[in-house]
Formats: C-alpha cells, sequence, structure tokens
DNA sequence: GGCACGATGTTTACATGGACTACATTGTGT
DNA sequence: ACACAATGTAGTCCATGTAAACATCGTGCC
C-alpha cells in the first residue's frame, strides 16, 4: 500500500513538511509559512506537524539546517582538490556560494538568522563552520607553493568569503548597481589575490 | 493637558510605536514583534496602530526605513572631510559599519531583509544607497592622489563595504573564531589597500 | 465665538495561526 | 497474537492581525 487510498500514516511527513516550507520560504518569505497551511497542502491534520518538530521555531530551524547541509555540499563539490590552481578553485568556491545564494536567497537569510540567535542549536553553527571549512584547504595549499602571505588560512578564507557575503547583501536581484554579480566575481577574487600576494 | 489624566490622544504614538518596536526587535528578534504587545505597553488599544501603519508589514518597512537613516547618519559622521588621510578615513568608515552592526544586530538583518524584498518600497533602497554613498567619496580622493588604481569609485568602496558585511554576518556576539571584529578591521584594511594600490 | 470636519484613538467582531490534550490507527518486535 | 511506540487526528484555547463602526479631540474656517 503506497497510494490510491489516502493511507492514515503520511509516510513522508517530516520530509514533505520541510519541502513544502522551503517552497513557501522562497515564495513568501519566513514570515508567511504556516504550519496550518503546510498541513493543508499535505492534506494532513493541523497538528501533525508536532509529532516531528516540537514547534514552528524547530522546523524553522530544521529547514535552516538543511540549508546548511546543501550548502557545504555545494562548496565541497566546487572546491576542487588539490593541485588544481590557486585562481580557478577560489573562482568555482565563489561562484558556488553567489550561486546559491542567490537561487535561495531567503533560505540562506533563515540560515544565519538561525545562526545567530543566541540560543541557537549547537548543530546549527556546527553545520555552518563544515560548510566555510572546504576554502581553507585551498589556501593553506597557495601558502606552500608561496602564493600567498602566511598566517592562518582560515583567517585568509574569511576575508574572501566575507567579501561575498557581503557583496550578495548589498545586491538586489543578484545585481549591484546594475552590474551582475556574476561580473563582479572576478574583479572581487583578483583583488583578493593581490592583497594576499606575499611581498 | 499633556500628561497625568491620560489623554485620549496619545500624542506622539507613532513615534513610540517605533521605539517600542525596535526595543522589541533587539530583543527578541523580528518574530517576537506584536502590533497587540506594543500597544500594551504603550496603553493604548490594540487598534490604534493602524491609524499610522498600513499593516504590521508597514510598521517593519518604517523601522527599516529609520534603521537606514541613522545608519547614514553614523556613516555620514565617520567619513570625516576631504583632505584627511586616507587609511585613516576608511578605518573610521569601517569601525562605525561595524558598530552600528554590533549595536543593532536584529535591526541590520530587518533593515536588509526589508530591502530585499521584490516588493520593498522605493525609499528604502534609496536609502540604502544614500548610507553607502559616503565610502566612495573618500576612494575618489585617493584615486586623485594616485594611491588606489582608477575605477568606478563606487565600486571600489563595494569591495570594502561587502567584507566588512558579510564579516559581521560570519561573526558571532562580535567575534568570528573567537578573534574580536575590532582586531580584524584593520588587517582587512590593509588587505584592502594592498589590493587596490596600484601596480 | 462656534462649528464642521479630519485626524487620532476605541470598541467590537472575525479569521487565522500556534500550541496543548485526549483519542485513533498503524506497524513492529517479542 | 498482542502490547506498545510511532504517527496521525479531533477538538479546544488563546494570541494575533485586520476590518468596520463609533468616539473624542483639535483645528481651520465662517
Amino acid at each position: 500500500m503506497k497510494a490510491a487510498t489516502r493511507p492514515y500514516h503520511h509516510g513522508h511527513l517530516r520530509e514533505a513538511l520541510l519541502r513544502a516550507a522551503e517552497d513557501a520560504l522562497e515564495t513568501g518569505g519566513a514570515r508567511s509559512i504556516s504550519l496550518r497551511e503546510l498541513s493543508r497542502q499535505l492534506g494532513v491534520s493541523h497538528t501533525s506537524p508536532r509529532r516531528h518538530f516540537a514547534g514552528k521555531e524547530a522546523l524553522l530551524d530544521a529547514l535552516a539546517l538543511r540549508g546548511f547541509e546543501r550548502f557545504d555540499e555545494a562548496l565541497g563539490r566546487a572546491a576542487g582538490k588539490p593541485g588544481q590552481e590557486f585562481k580557478s578553485r577560489l573562482t568555482k568556491l565563489a561562484r558556488a556560494y553567489v550561486g546559491f545564494a542567490l537561487k535561495h536567497p531567503a533560505l540562506l537569510s533563515l540560515m544565519f538568522d538561525a545562526k545567530q540567535r543566541a540560543d541557537a542549536p549547537e548543530a546549527l553553527r556546527q553545520a555552518s563552520e563544515r560548510a566555510f571549512g572546504h576554502a581553507p584547504a585551498a589556501f593553506a595549499e597557495a601558502q606552500a607553493a608561496g602564493e600567498v602571505v602566511p598566517g592562518d588560512p582560515s583567517r585568509l578564507a574569511l576575508v574572501l568569503f566575507s567579501t561575498l557575503l557581503g557583496l550578495v547583501s548589498m545586491s538586489t536581484g543578484g545585481k549591484v548597481k546594475g552590474i551582475p554579480l556574476d561580473r563582479l566575481i572576478g574583479e572581487i577574487i583578483d583583488r583578493t589575490i593581490l592583497g594576499f600576494r606575499p611581498r
């Protein structure tokens, strides 16, 4: 028995809720998410979400956590392998980040808001750190090759990612002053690399 | 008649609402703001806010707008006058930004969220652009003095502010990996200036 | 000076949403 | 086969946002 007769148990309710919540999130913002509305969409009673999430906050946190996981995955894919050219690796990482941010703006906002909250679950912070842990490896390698000044590589990577993060924040609809973010990335990476070049 | 007998008309309700809302914002986050609760705190009926704001969204937008105005003011004060040393001006601007961000984290988050919304009021975008318009002047001057590569100064300033913006986003309680933001600013400005130095 | 009218605040009412409790159904391990 | 945990449901309560009708105030106009 899987479908057809609308079984008493949904089977993948938790998953379905998160999926529907994410849709709502990107459509109407976090404030537009309603547990009852989600339940309605899934054809389920309005109290069933509580079987899977202690409350709305918990669902949002779970959404944020999933976001970080997918984020981590995307950055991990883009991070490349040791031995590849430094600038190329950075560019791929940067594009991956900006791509994610433009595809899921509301989710990203939720992710950071959740992480910043004073009572944020530890898992969120860890997930965030994991996701941002891909770039330092590339920097460390560049340091070993003498292309970049010495120092804590994660601190150098921090500067690059901060810039990208901020760039997206300042943008509106993927553009800043009419210039698409894509076109700014190259410039930023060049400047960053110049700033980090040993002298 | 001013007080004592609790007059029928509050007199500064709009102001008072915004003030109370900002308190609530910084205390419990945007989600914690309730028009009814604000009304209660001000000793006013729960529908009176609608005389001043079309709805909750409108109040939040007004809050964001005020935020941008104060933000603009703070940056304007820090921007300094032409003739001052470039690095010093940048440092002051940067400290002003980070100071604001750490003092009003939830407000800042609200401000950017509001501005990013697809149906964001034009006034918000304008206010945002005004606030970020202080740095380019400093860059232009440095260009004239030959200290910085040529190019659209607002585009150069963008890189610096993006970095600061992102840095704050990545931080937790004013620190990144245990290092206070204060201490990172100098490093970032040095790197940025290096990256922008003509060669 | 008085009065009409708009601005501001109130009262009442309704719909929506989150959370809690008690109950129903299902699958699973023993 | 049966007890039990997991999952879903029904019914309820309370807080909130929004709307419409009404009350009070002050201000400009005659």
